[in-house]
DNA sequence: ACAAAAGTGTTCACTGTACACCCATGA
DNA sequence: TCATGGGTGTACAGTGAACACTTTTGT
């Protein structure tokens, strides 16, 4: 075979769509975009766009999540593959999902106002369009899964914490309640946190201790081989 | 914007990679082939094609396989999406990546003479072209995943096998020794093995049990949200 | 009779989980 | 002073892991 053989092979679309997760007022949610041409117009969608020749995929997925968010450098990862034959009506085109973690307290509200998208809790997610659904069941897995492992569920949350709200994060990834001690107790065992002195007052007169992640000593502990569960304690 | 804005898009090759495991003779081996066509002409690759319009991913997936191994209805998953943007160096190309597990005595080997592939232990891996040495790797990460989780460790063997033969595929996989009677304890106490009266005689005088997976028994027991662990036990 | 693989139970340490009360503060 | 959320310790049960000897049978 000659070196041009490949030309005789079919050239379709590739389209990215991205599941952004972020996590408010003790709620799990998702950023979705209202479709502002056809088909399926005026639909909720996941926010997407077409891989470019000169991009990666990687490349073309922070691309797209910038043009809603305006955020760069922010927790993204591949989900899936989509690629049914006519999961798109107007052309074949197979679609690569990614999700992303993102403090919803970081993006730019006129972007995402521009696009008429908006944030809704996990458990409220109206109809979408394609098999957007399906990705979108598909990321929580993912993330539930994740999370458990390793300690992305630090990217949902500002950069100082604190451990009641890290315990709420954890609630809503998992849709479940956690013991108090126990949650506490398992966290700060990790040996990961690193205690400020500053007292965050929002949710209550005592005021809770802020938190940050020490991504180092993290790392580091990962290096020696340590596998630290992150998974959540029932009841 | 019209229902054609589709078209000033770019379109590009979509190809598929498959990453094939098999157990034989106590190891975990992957079965490649040697590349008849420029460019890498004569050097080792995961077996490949490229996606049709008139096809699904999982079908191309499937058709590829099949064109290997004559096989059909093999247990086969879609692993990840690579589009780096020069990983191809003929022209871009992104490929999805499967990863399927066979019983490797079952498997057409006019075929694969004719593709001139051959089985390798997972530890004795050639270099392989393009990104495919990061796939291979990908794969074996998440079979290991996989296979602590969920019963998929079965497709690797014949329909009939010891528990001895089960123990040494779950070595295979985590490259690690396990200990015998913690090991037929655990399995056992899941209660999805059947076991029948006859024994395997290939590898010693007393002769081995051999047992099938019970599917139905498995199904049903995740349907009841019982949670099976598959993963093995140390030392 | 012996070599070689199959098969079998018990003990211990650790970790996951259940559980209730005091503390600090702003209103 | 009181209402609200923050913070703390202990006891028990279940599971993972270590460990050695007997059985079967072909040669």
């Amino acid at each position: 075979m000659k070196i041009d053989h490949y030309k005789s092979h079919d050239h379709l679309l590739v389209a990215l769509d991205c599941i952004i997760f972020g996590f408010d007022r003790n709620e799990l949610k998702l950023l979705l975009i209202k479709r502002d041409f056809e088909p399926e117009k005026g639909n909720w969608s996941l926010m997407g766009g077409f891989l470019r020749k000169d991009e990666s995929l990687n490349e073309s997925a922070e691309r797209i999540l910038n043009n809603l968010t305006g955020l760069r450098n922010i927790y993204l990862e591949q989900l899936h593959a989509y690629g049914e034959i006519d999961r798109d009506p107007v052309e074949r085109t197979i679609s690569v999902a990614y999700y992303a973690l993102i403090d919803v307290h970081t993006h730019d509200k006129e972007l995402v106002e521009q696009h008429s998208a908006s944030w809704f809790p996990i458990n409220e997610i109206p109809d979408l369009i394609f098999d957007h659904q399906e990705m979108v069941k598909a990321a929580l897995k993912r993330l539930r899964y994740k999370a458990s492992h390793q300690p992305v569920g630090f990217e949902l949350l500002p950069e100082k914490f604190t451990l009641p709200e890290l315990q709420k994060l954890y609630e809503g990834i998992y849709d479940t309640r956690l013991d108090k001690r126990n949650f506490r107790r398992r966290i700060l065992s990790m040996d990961v946190l690193i205690k400020t002195d500053e007292k965050q007052k929002k949710y209550s007169k005592k005021g809770a201790f802020l938190y940050k992640f020490d991504q180092d000593k993290y790392t580091e502990k990962v290096t020696n081989g340590d596998s630290l569960v992150f998974k959540p304690l029932r009841s």
